[in-house]
DNA sequence: TCTGGGGTCCTAGGACCC
DNA sequence: TCTGGGGTCCTAGGACCC
């Protein structure tokens, strides 16, 4: 059986672990915490301020106007990385395989006759040993699992079966399946296809024309309650690291665009070559004032971990952008070798 | 409402080669 | 006379997710 588990308001929740006094309030975490700073958004919002109207991806400043009493308080990345592994270790406890998805969610697959006792004793080991309450989610498939969380949210448990899938599900408009999207969800529609149920019975072959072979028949799964099931506890390794930054205000010209690349270049490959890792590729992302964004990438002749090329890479990047405009971010973004198996014999 | 940061995967098209 | 077929590599961009 596969079990989703989905910590209630992550961010929200571990702010009032460590400061009691805003239980019951409207909190809100995004950015440095100001809301009077433009070009920042909420993270997540506590679900007094929900009932505001705040939620995630809105901007601090709109988020203000719908609650001026909310509390809030900048990101703070590594209290919510040590909260997070303090629950995933948890569960890792009480489950044969455990997938982390992020801070706050995770698939667990589970041995058991009863995947409700197993949901509530998660739920039970995660609460007393963190203090945070999470919703649990029982299903066949991933996407069974994950969309029963919705279910179960808050903090309850609630189970979708693949069988059951088309029963619950079929009339909702296929947007509501995760991993299905406006843009998809719009090409869906363009078909004839707008419920669930109507991409459940969709021509495979009219999704592989429209979507491609890859992308075609996984949509036609998904309108059937999906078809992945499994889940591993192995860490993924990364494919790439990125590190973007908007500014506060615009970059204007080139000198002062170089002058804000460089350190982001070089503060992400330091950041990789720590973990052990070679940069094998160099992206730049522009975007400027008017939203307009770019991506430019540059093969390296060789891999490399040393900042210095990864930087050069970046600045020469930079021409073949028309830089004639304020920009507003800068990102870089290495892809890295693929970890190399080492050998028994060999050192390193 | 003036729009963050960090990821992954897929597709398309051009270059180049046999 | 203007044209095949297949394969790989590379880059750009789209789409989706937390």
């Amino acid at each position: 059986m596969i079990l989703h588990i989905d910590l209630d308001q992550f961010l929200a929740a571990v702010e009032v672990l460590r400061h009691p006094e805003l239980r019951g309030k409207p909190v809100v975490v995004g950015g440095d915490g100001n809301p009077r700073r433009p070009r920042q958004v909420v993270s997540t919002a506590s679900y007094e301020a929900r009932a505001f109207g705040v939620h995630s991806g809105m901007p601090l400043a709109v988020a203000l106007r719908r609650c001026p009493e909310a509390v809030f308080l900048p990101v703070d990345k590594p209290v919510y990385e040590a909260a997070s592994a303090e629950v995933m270790s948890t569960l890792h406890g009480l489950a044969a395989e455990l997938e982390v998805w992020g801070w706050d969610e995770c698939f667990a697959a589970v041995h058991t006759t009863d995947a409700e006792v197993v949901a509530a004793a998660m739920k039970v080991a995660v609460l007393a040993r963190t203090g945070l309450h999470c919703a649990v989610g029982i299903g066949d498939t991933k996407l069974c699992a994950k969309t029963a969380t919705g279910f179960a949210k808050p903090g309850g448990v609630a189970r979708l079966m693949r069988a059951d899938w088309l029963d619950v599900m079929g009339s909702r408009p296929t947007e509501e399946i995760w991993g299905i999207g406006k843009a998809i969800a719009r090409r869906l529609s363009a078909l004839g296809i707008e419920t669930i149920a109507g991409l459940a019975e969709a021509d495979p072959d009219d999704l592989r024309k429209e979507f491609g072979p890859q992308t075609g028949p996984w949509i036609g799964g998904l309108g059937r309650g999906g078809t992945d099931t499994t889940v591993s506890s192995v860490e993924r390794v990364a494919v790439g690291r990125s590190r973007q930054v908007t500014f506060e205000s615009d970059r204007v010209g080139r000198d002062q665009i170089e002058q804000a690349l460089v350190p982001i270049a070089e503060g992400v490959t330091s950041d990789v070559v720590a973990e052990g890792r070679v940069v094998t590729r160099v992206a730049v992302t522009v975007r400027t004032k008017t939203f307009f964004t770019r991506t430019r990438i540059r093969k390296l002749a060789e891999p490399t971990t040393d900042p210095a090329v990864v930087a050069v890479t970046a600045v020469a990047l930079l021409d073949r952008f028309e830089l004639d405009r304020p920009i507003r971010l800068l990102g870089v973004r290495v892809e890295l070798a693929p970890l190399q198996e080492s050998k028994p014999d060999e050192p390193g």
